[in-house]
DNA sequence: TTTTCGTCAACTGCCTACAGCATACAGTCT
DNA sequence: AGACTGTATGCTGTAGGCAGTTGACGAAAA
């Protein structure tokens, strides 16, 4: 009897991760995509990146189809997997799905706000306004990070959650030290914020963020308007999937 | 010298397509899960649906790579594949967030409406219209498809959508007939939308868009709460990887 | 010189095979 | 009887290898 039968068991396995290879590939090859070291528009030949990392070519395929899940690398059948060319235009509207992702959760998390949620977004708050006193860079970027993915959380809903976590991941092809440059004021709206959502004022809070990731968003496109030269792709046209048959 | 030093050439491979069997597995796959031939939860073994498929357990590996990107089956390294199971909740969650994306997308396609654009949507929606007339349910379905997929070009954000393509694809999960009941009304909807687009009324389309996806939306949710015997755990808040535990 | 065709190297897609675990079962001990 | 442990089976993750195809280079023809 095949385990398979099994339908409906499904048992939660132990999340006791052996770390497959597939993984440290990806993470390899995420850190070569990041550092440049592998350059936009790049071709990956798997055997190349197989013998670089010591692996064989199997680990190497199925990380470059993570990848490309992400958005790192473009993968065209028969034709091997390319490092993905970010271009101006397509970090713009990166940033502005995000802004209108977040805008919402922050509506959402004013909704279902909860005592420890508020609370929690408050320990998150002060201590990255710590971490900035004490030009900590890194760790007011990590809890930023962890602030922002937190009200995503209480928003309550998962695949909004999740989008959004995608969609930040994918900027960070645009790694400009931003952070840097916005310091206290980013998190006096921090602070603004999570008293809107403990107010329950879904509006304000939605305005608040909207505002906040506005501004990023513009400290982002004006840094990269200076050290990108644009692309030398004019943003081709990308091959559309069957679309999904519903209705509405 | 190997093909991968010649960075940034990158010239766009053609697209002639010999079809790479992972692709036909993964509709192959896709089609057993949607027709419920695969259940939900149920343990994917590679081995089994590579004898099933008459291939090997490669091609398979990487199709449930891409399914899982889509969130049909969610993959627990070490453990295999299982079709995910999906809830109430979540296709909620699915559909506000659809909607949000639509509803920015009607938005930004007011905002950069042209000509060409607008006579497009028209034409597609009289094609509906006759469609529904003709009581071609499939056709106009499809169009509806067509027609909102449009929308979602004419904003000029590819990557907002590229995401809503997304989520309309993992919204199949739930087809129920929905189209069927909204007919003439969905397509009034329709023809008020494009009028606002062609009037460059973004508050407007935004607005229309809005009703008309929390409609579409609502129904779905009515129609889910019937003939789904609903998923027997009361929306446990999904842990991080952690499979949903079906059918207890 | 420019164009066309043939040859060739390299790469992708796929298959087969093996090692390491995880789960299930049976026998043993308390 | 119940809990525990050893064993066996099946599966995943990875390696290595082969065939088909693509793209590039060079030679021959216009």
């Amino acid at each position: 009897m095949s385990r398979s039968d099994l339908a409906g068991k499904a048992a939660a396995p132990k999340i006791a991760r052996p770390v497959p290879l597939r993984e440290s590939v990806f993470e390899a090859l995420l850190e070569l995509i990041i550092s440049s070291h592998l350059r936009p528009g790049q071709h990956l030949a798997e055997s190349e990146l197989a013998e670089m990392l010591g692996v064989s070519r199997q680990p190497i395929r199925e990380a470059l189809q993570l990848l490309s899940g992400e958005g790192w690398v473009d993968l065209h059948p028969g034709h091997g997997a390319f490092v993905h060319a970010p271009t101006a235009e397509e970090a713009d509207q990166l940033l502005a799905v995000r802004a209108l992702l977040e805008t919402e959760a922050a509506r959402l998390a004013a909704r279902h706000h909860t005592e420890e949620g508020v609370a929690l977004l408050r320990a998150l708050c002060s201590r990255g306004l710590a971490a900035v006193e004490a030009d900590d860079v890194e760790g007011a970027v990590a809890i930023n990070s962890e602030l922002h993915a937190t009200v995503m959380e209480l928003s309550g809903n998962m695949v909004l959650s999740d989008l959004a976590a995608q969609v930040s991941r994918r900027v960070r092809w645009y790694h400009t030290p931003v952070a840097r440059q916005r310091g206290r004021a980013s998190w006096e709206e921090h602070a603004a914020l999570i008293a809107a959502i403990a107010d329950g004022d879904e509006d304000q809070a939605g305005e608040i963020m909207k505002n906040h990731t506005e501004q990023t968003r513009h400290l982002y496109l004006s840094q990269l308007g200076e050290d990108e030269p644009a692309e030398p792709l004019p943003s081709k046209r990308r091959k559309r999937r069957a679309p999904a048959a519903l209705g509405n």
